[in-house]
DNA sequence: AAAATTCTGTTGCAATTGCAACAAAAAAAT
DNA sequence: ATTTTTTTGTTGCAATTGCAACAGAATTTT
């Protein structure tokens, strides 16, 4: 999807060293974390699929985000509460290293090489990030549903680099994901289909275009 | 708005040191960045106020993000393009440093303390864009315009630590942050006066609830 | 100081979107 | 293998939102 960072091997490195890291491992369906304790709290998924949930006051659920592999997440990226309830969620089962903003910058006494790249890598987990939310606010400013799914679509078109691409949510995620009715989707994309500008098979689209 | 990073002693440092960068002053209303050229390319604005803007083919104008000092943003952060044309223009007489990702990571000769610090600011000036994001996400996600005016007033009440605050925005702009039509803005605005929610005098808003 | 431009406030109407409800299909759990 | 739950597909109707258009206020430019 985005530039390979070869971040897996720092992953791998986080766990048995300096570094005050906690391991656990969560079941499907399973909450990760639910944005209130755990102040500065970072995570990185090291296994698994989650996403970070929202339900409003009524119970339209939004993702705001999915994480994979070597995704980070947590706490610290949301100081500013505007009175949601964010939760994250396995939708797989998934294995995730805790550790908190405050302990990284404390220099470890052996000044070992680990602290060294710590940042570095970090950085780049972070520059991955911001780029997915920039992506993401890209869509949902998108002013239509017919709009949101061009993008959407376009996106895994270039990322997949061709014009058949599988659509990595159910539908009804993808509306969740997109902000949107489910049924004013699915209407759209009979709408899309019709006019010949996409074919659908499952979750499989082909652009026609 | 954010905690305070103690970030500007940091960016005046940049200046004058090792790393490759670029000064430039633009002035209001002029393009600081299209996002086009400019491989790897990071700003960050070391004086005034520009906003990052997107125009779809109806001519609907959006804007995606905000700067004001200490801001980081340029083509690195957007990778991925969706067929849409972005740039950044100055709201005010701008100070920009540019230079890229790639400098960054070119370990100085004289390993120099700068560079030691570089890798430990940087990060905190994505961690605060992060944040941003995050908040701007969780507005563009609200499904009503009603819910999308009351979140960000929340936010800016939060901020403030008042009922009472001034929008940063004119109400066109407004509109166009939060990705809405203006005309239907201002009637749910005057829906809530009507209610009783909020009052509302030029962009001072105060909150009733 | 006058002219030009941008912003605010308003409204009727049309288009889009959301809601509710349901049946069939598919997937997951027992 | 059967039951339960979730997802998909559909549609009429209602509510919200966007569009167009305009006048007056405010701001900026000349």
């Amino acid at each position: 999807m985005y530039d390979d960072f070869n971040v897996s091997e720092f992953t791998q490195q986080l766990q048995n060293n300096c570094l005050k890291i906690q391991v656990k491992k969560i079941k499907k369906n399973e909450i990760i974390t639910n944005y209130i304790n755990d102040k500065n709290q970072i995570c990185i998924l090291k296994k698994g699929i989650a996403d970070l949930i929202r339900y409003d006051k009524n119970g339209n659920k939004t993702i705001l985000e999915t994480f994979k592999q070597n995704d980070i997440f947590g706490e610290i990226f949301f100081p500013i509460r505007i009175n949601n309830e964010l939760f994250t969620i396995a939708k797989e089962n998934c294995e995730i290293l805790y550790f908190t903003y405050d302990d990284i910058s404390v220099k470890c006494t052996q000044n070992c090489k680990f602290h060294e790249s710590l940042n570095n890598n970090l950085l780049k987990l972070f520059l991955y990030k911001i780029r997915k939310q920039n992506l993401r606010v890209e869509l949902l400013t998108k002013r239509t549903i017919r709009e949101k799914l061009e993008s959407y679509f376009s996106f895994l078109e270039t990322n997949n680099a061709k014009k058949s691409f599988t659509i990595p949510f159910s539908y009804t995620d993808l509306a969740d994901y997109l902000s949107i009715d489910r049924s004013a989707m699915m209407r759209e994309l009979k709408s899309l289909q019709q006019e010949g500008l996409i074919s659908r098979d499952g979750n499989n689209i082909t652009l026609k275009y």
